[in-house]
RNA sequence: GGAGAGGUAGUCAAGAGGUCCAAGACAACGGUUUGCUAAACCGUCGAGGGGUUUACGCUCCUCCGCGAGUUCGAAUCUCGCCCUCUCCGCCA
């Protein structure tokens, strides 16, 4: 969420700036509906002053026996007017929050302005594998092994969830631990947090209201699914008010993820590329303002290191104005190489939401002992997503006699150097 | 799921329709004193919003778990909901 504030101050320069994102973004309806909040503001306060007042008045003649009623009559009017007042204030402030609720974050400066397809590859680590044998894609080499059963997940559950069988589920649970520790050892506190959440956690994260149809809700309760665990742990502080000292807080947790992916897909997105469940480990941070842009930078590094430990070759791209989730001011995607598919997949995203989501979940820092709070910052990364590096694995490591090389730090893990 | 008890500021806690500001204590911060630390004493000390000011500030409104209601006036009375604790039931 964007400071009405700022908005207000800086109309246009925030417009323009949101109008990378969206061209169809207008603030005066906006700055328009503040306008009316403060006129309110300002005439049911007056009226509020004068009825406190007068209450006064009528408790102090009571005090002193004197008759009241003429004045209590007159008070009783205000009140009314006191109410109504207070209700149309009530309406346009939900009108204003209906509007900012939408608005995406402002980008930062560095980030390129343009369509999806204009991201900027910022490096590449690691040499693109040379295939001397014909390559198998994920797909195809877990068949042969029979170690990922679509077909039965599907008679359990529905299309496109996957089911890890035998070795498939000795490396998904190899990669979590593997990731997991690797961070919690790195200085991030280890999580395990509830794996669905109400309403207005998913408000403060802003998976809601934009995004509703992208998650899975349980009527009955009325909770929802975790779709990252970043909408889980960006609520560990709501409405707090941390020390300055102790930031940055960073942790690390591992959930597993539901997406409802509406919507078709097609041939290139089979098999473990996009599917309704998978599982991630997620890290995420809160910071200082002046140290948010240091820290994405070591958030990205950290989520790399998963990568060069399990020897994938990947790149680095800095997502455009128009790519990115609504809460983020800046994004780098990690995208790991698939020989299989022939390209590079998303496997960890990276923002600083800067103060959007701690706004909406009122988490904020104190500066110095007697200093007003201020709004923290946020940060989230992938440190990885499963499904996906699960693939890359299997189609980077496959070797000619059809055996997959485990890499060698998950190999104590598992017991074995090859599935 | 059932019954009971509770939820007041960073923490503890008083307050049970009207005394200007929600008492008091602890913690924190500033100061005095002081070889140093501590203690003692003095002072400051919740959050959000509006107005005003170059600014320090001044001023008004709101907030006692959340939301409605009664009243001229609600932390206080009424109703609904949420959470915590204790016990019972069910259960891995």
């Amino acid at each position: 969420m964007i400071e009405l504030r700022l908005i207000r101050e800086h109309y246009k320069d925030i417009e323009a700036r949101l109008r990378t994102r969206d061209s169809s973004i207008d603030l005066s309806e906006i700055l328009r509906l503040d306008e009316q909040r403060r006129e309110l503001i300002a005439e049911v306060e007056r009226l509020k002053a004068e009825r406190n007042q007068g209450s006064q008045e009528v408790g102090r003649r009571k005090r002193d026996g004197e008759n009241s009623d003429e004045l209590m009559a007159n008070l009783s009017q205000l009140s009314n007017r006191v109410s109504e007042l207070d209700e149309t204030l009530r309406e346009t402030q939900t009108q204003i929050d209906g509007y900012l609720a939408l608005l995406p974050n402002v980008p930062h400066s560095s980030v390129p302005t343009g369509a999806k397809d204009e991201y900027v590859v910022l490096r590449t680590v690691g040499d693109k594998p040379e295939a001397t044998f014909p390559i198998k894609n994920h797909l195809e080499i877990a068949e042969e092994k029979g170690i990922l059963d679509f077909t039965r997940a599907a008679l359990i559950a529905g299309a496109r969830f996957p089911m890890y069988v035998g070795a498939a589920a000795r490396l998904e649970m190899a990669l979590i631990q593997y990731m997991f520790f690797r961070h919690a050892n790195h200085g991030y506190v280890p999580v395990i947090p509830p794996f669905m959440a109400n309403a207005k956690s998913f408000y403060v994260s802003s998976q809601l209201p934009k995004f509703a149809d992208d998650i899975y809700h349980c009527d009955r309760d009325d909770l929802y699914l975790n779709p990252t665990a970043e909408s889980l742990l960006v609520n560990l502080h709501q409405d707090e008010i941390l020390e300055a000292s102790e930031l940055p807080k960073q942790y690390v947790a591992y959930t597993p993820c539901f997406r409802r992916e509406a919507g078709s897909y097609g041939e290139e997105e089979r098999g473990l590329i996009r599917v309704h469940q998978f599982n991630k480990v997620e890290m995420f941070k809160f910071t200082t303002p002046e140290s948010s842009y240091e820290e994405l930078e070591r958030v990205i590094a950290d989520a790399e290191g998963v990568l060069q430990a399990l020897g994938m070759h990947y790149r680095v791209v800095l997502l455009t104005t128009q790519d990115m989730a609504q809460q983020a001011s800046k994004t780098v995607d990690l995208e790991v190489y698939l020989p299989g598919q022939g390209r590079y997949y998303e496997v960890s995203s990276c923002s600083n939401c800067e103060a959007f989501q701690s706004r909406r979940g009122n988490i904020r820092y104190r500066p110095a002992p007697n200093e007003k709070p201020q709004f923290v910052h946020t940060l989230n990364g992938s440190g990885l997503a499963t499904s996906r590096l699960m693939a890359a694995i299997l189609e980077n490591n496959q070797q000619e006699d059809g055996s997959v090389r485990i890499p060698e730090v998950l190999q104590s893990i598992i017991g074995a150097e090859t599935l």
